[in-house]
DNA sequence: CGCGGACTTGATCTGTCTCAAGTGCCGTGG
DNA sequence: CCACGGCACTTGAGACAGATCAAGTCCGCG
């Protein structure tokens, strides 16, 4: 049901982008490791696009390593980060011939990438993308609830117990052994966050802060958050 | 990419929902018409209940004719209607075997139900939701941008605009003959709307009012409405 | 040491929500 | 046939969450 968020935990790994033509120019973007049976694994920098918005549809996408971000702007220059997506992820389907969100690394990303035509043509592997979309089809579920009807703090929340794996969903396991702290890196701006959870900068900025306040959280460095208490910390996702 | 819409537009065929024991009662909602090779194909009145949010999970559907919408609801009672879903769409499809949203109907419906067991074990029927599935994730997309980047008026705009088949979209064909002006029938009650643009029902009658008022819509009656000048409501989506 | 980028915090503004009437339509029953 | 009640919708007035505008702070880096 959620992402596996384990795949933002990456942000120490993280280098400054640095311009690199090979990896920019043309339609073949990223660094061919390997060709292989029907696909072609890719290695990217972390902050690099893998798909613009724009760009002809010739591969479908499958993620080995690391964190990618799904996005589309409006005209006037308003984000929506639609997705998060981690490992075994899913993306660049489509049935137009045309991509209509973009694909971008948030940390060191390998995929494997499907030609469009060879995609087309095996069934077996579509039935595993298949399979995939079906979980990632419930995340987007979730995410329309909490854009739709959530407020900014219950956001917030929801955007940190996702960066918990195995709390707050389905099969919560409760709070564990003696103290109910854990620590997540948080591979996001505070730009990003907002973008994702609809919100503005300022505004994620406060909630963190109030959640800080309320010694629900405590980090000091940004991107490194210690939640202190996860199960007060759930119960402010509006699910409970 | 958007929904096939003309499947709003049957609300004169509505009757108000009446109560039968054999549509309410089990697991085994709906009327069953006939039994086929793998789906059993049922139907169901307006305004009635396919998928309770908790049920668990025995079949998936393919909707043959009529409109459903697939909505969640917080504990305190917040909905989000997530996805209005036309002739051609799926649903049901988990891969935890317990719902996670409830599916209703709009209009008359008739589904057909295929069970679990016997959907996993058949790749080329998976294989028919898969292709499926795409559009309605290009779809859940569009709306995550809608939700969380987009003004009250823009969500309406939008909204109405899905309502018009074959404009607005990226194969937009233009101003046709003279006038470019359409009727649709809303389906939806203004709190549905709401609910499902993430406002309230007032805002919505507000929106509606405006552009009422603006000259872009006509309507006396709340579900038939007259979309006088086409182009001018698509400007005001917030996607030009 | 000084600059720039990311974040925080405060003050104010505003779009949407909330609360509260009021209207119009339709079905029911006298 | 008309009075009545209920439901969906509209409209207004005021409140409020979050956006916007504007300083700051902190930290890494050249």
């Amino acid at each position: 049901m959620s992402l596996d968020t384990r795949s933002f935990e990456h942000a120490e790994d993280r280098v400054p982008p640095k311009f690199d033509a090979r990896w920019s120019l043309g339609p073949a973007r990223g660094h061919v490791v390997a060709e292989g049976t029907g696909g072609r694994i890719l290695e990217f920098e972390p902050r690099h696009t893998i798909i613009d918005e724009t760009d002809a549809a010739r591969c479908s996408y499958m993620i080995l390593e690391g964190s990618v971000m799904i996005s589309k702007m409006l005209p006037d220059g308003r984000r929506q980060i639609i997705e998060l997506l981690g490992p075994g992820d899913v993306f660049g389907m489509t049935t137009t011939g045309i991509h209509e969100s973009a694909a971008d690394t948030l940390t060191p990303v390998r995929v494997t990438a499907y030609d469009r035509a060879a995609f087309e043509r095996d069934g077996s592997l579509q039935l595993v993308f298949a399979e995939r979309l079906k979980n990632q089809i419930c995340a987007l579920h979730d995410h329309a609830m909490l854009l739709g009807r959530k407020t900014a703090r219950e956001r917030v929340a929801t955007f940190l117990m996702r960066l918990i794996p195995g709390r707050g969903g389905s099969g919560c396991l409760g709070p564990q052994a003696d103290a109910d702290r854990r620590s997540v890196t948080v591979a996001l701006t505070r730009q990003e966050i907002a973008d994702y959870l609809g919100l503005t900068l300022e505004t994620v900025s406060r909630a963190f802060s109030q959640l800080k306040r309320e010694g629900i959280l405590s980090y000091g460095h940004h991107d490194a958050v210690t939640v202190t208490d996860v199960c007060r910390l759930c119960r402010q996702t509006g699910a409970h």
